[in-house]
DNA sequence: CGCTCTACCGTACGCTGTACGTTAGGGAGA
DNA sequence: TCTCCCTAACGTACAGCGTACGGTAGAGCG
């Protein structure tokens, strides 16, 4: 009945590591990072689960594989204008970037695919380095603004990620959303009932919000840089 | 030879669901959300696994109970100042809340507790909605600026849990990252070669990184709240 | 004493990643 | 052309996961 055909034995070079890690970007991207297996991968290709294992040691490699991939291809846009609206539009494209390849941005967050970035995925970071050291910033700011950036990209778009993993979702986790700010008792809760439409239009526009923050963090380097504001404590 | 006796059967009413999320807590906070399953976490109670389910309906359930619980009991500090002053304090606490509870940071983040909040949670974001909305803010951007504040806030507190899994792991860490800034060509990434000390120890004192990021947007919302600045693009 | 109710438990199923040993097909040498 | 070998692809197996389902035992009550 269910007896399976065993399926015919692949040609000999079908495989090859970029055509897994293609397939596994794709799966990922499609299915999200729960609904990946080797043994999914596997199927998807055609192919014995443990042929995967002739080009990778295992899941994690495969994983870090395919963020190296997406990393070393991306490339961060040609920007000009002042230091503070080129970070803006770097900061900008990688949100971008990682909104683009939700499961991609899972793999870094949750520590999926941990090790060596390869030479290529740090050209974005090298950018935003360079512009914040022509800033007037002085080299720990410089440093310091550099985490901030990247940490709060991260931050942001992970959030969004979370916000609609699937397409479509997101009117659903909207609806969600709104009645969880339905069910807060609004005697201890008065400003944030009150504030909830906001609330809830800012979290639908991911997007928005990122760049409401970025603009938030560029003025206070602005002022950082200009050294006419009181330095962030310490 | 390695036959384990059949473990004597619980008394009746050894189990609670309080008792279960306490061990569970435990269990994550020491040996990590990776280690933890169900299977682990009934040994360390001395009782068989499915004993759990009669309290919570399954290990994401359970979960959210662990988030409820840690959430629940935090109180944010009593602030005084002025309403960024005030910003300050309760974003500060809300970070040191989550890097000292790594694994509950990661169930928000990783979604493997979606779902309501208890009440009692939201009392830190009802503080943050009151004071944006009394600073000065519209209502558009009082909404946008807690996003932005609670975003970087758990953005920030993962990079940190990231950077230092374990306790003493965190110069493991630090030489890993050195190493990867050794790695870079100089050439190809001169501005992030020249910048590599102290991107490491900004990277390695996550607090010290956070608070200057939070100066910085803070600084924006200032800016914004007077209404002298222009206000970030949209 | 006996009955019922339910907290606790054992077993089993389908899933995961992957270690290990096997097989078969293409290329090289005789 | 025949043969041999190397290795890409594979099947099987194992430990561990979450949990559905049915059984069991012990406490409380009539």
């Amino acid at each position: 009945m269910s007896q399976s055909v065993p399926r015919r034995r692949a040609p000999r070079n079908s495989l090859s590591a970029e055509l897994i890690v293609d397939r596994a970007l794709a799966l990922l991207d499609q299915k999200g990072i729960e609904a990946f297996s080797m043994r999914a991968l596997a199927e998807e290709l055609g192919v014995g689960t443990m042929a995967l294992y002739t080009y990778f040691r295992g899941k994690e490699e495969l994983f870090r594989a395919a963020r190296d991939r997406v990393l070393g291809t991306y490339q961060p846009p040609c920007t000009s204008g002042s230091w503070d609206e080129q970070l803006r539009a770097l900061c900008l494209s990688m949100y971008e970037l990682f909104t683009g390849r939700p499961s991609v941005l899972q793999l870094l967050a949750e520590g999926k695919a941990e090790g060596d970035f390869a030479d290529a995925a740090s050209v974005t970071m090298e950018q935003v380095v360079k512009l914040l050291c022509g800033s007037g910033l002085d080299r720990q700011a410089a440093a310091r603004a550099a985490g901030t950036l990247i940490g709060f990209t991260i931050g942001s778009a992970l959030r969004q990620v979370r916000e609609c993993d699937e397409e479509g979702q997101m009117t659903a986790k909207a609806e969600l959303l709104r009645r969880r700010f339905a069910a807060l008792s609004p005697e201890r809760h008065p400003a944030l009932t009150d504030l909830a439409p906001e609330l809830t239009v800012a979290r639908e526009d991911g997007e928005g919000q990122y760049t409401f923050g970025l603009g938030l963090i560029l003025c206070g380097l602005r002022e950082l840089a200009g050294s006419d504001c009181a330095a962030p404590q310490s």
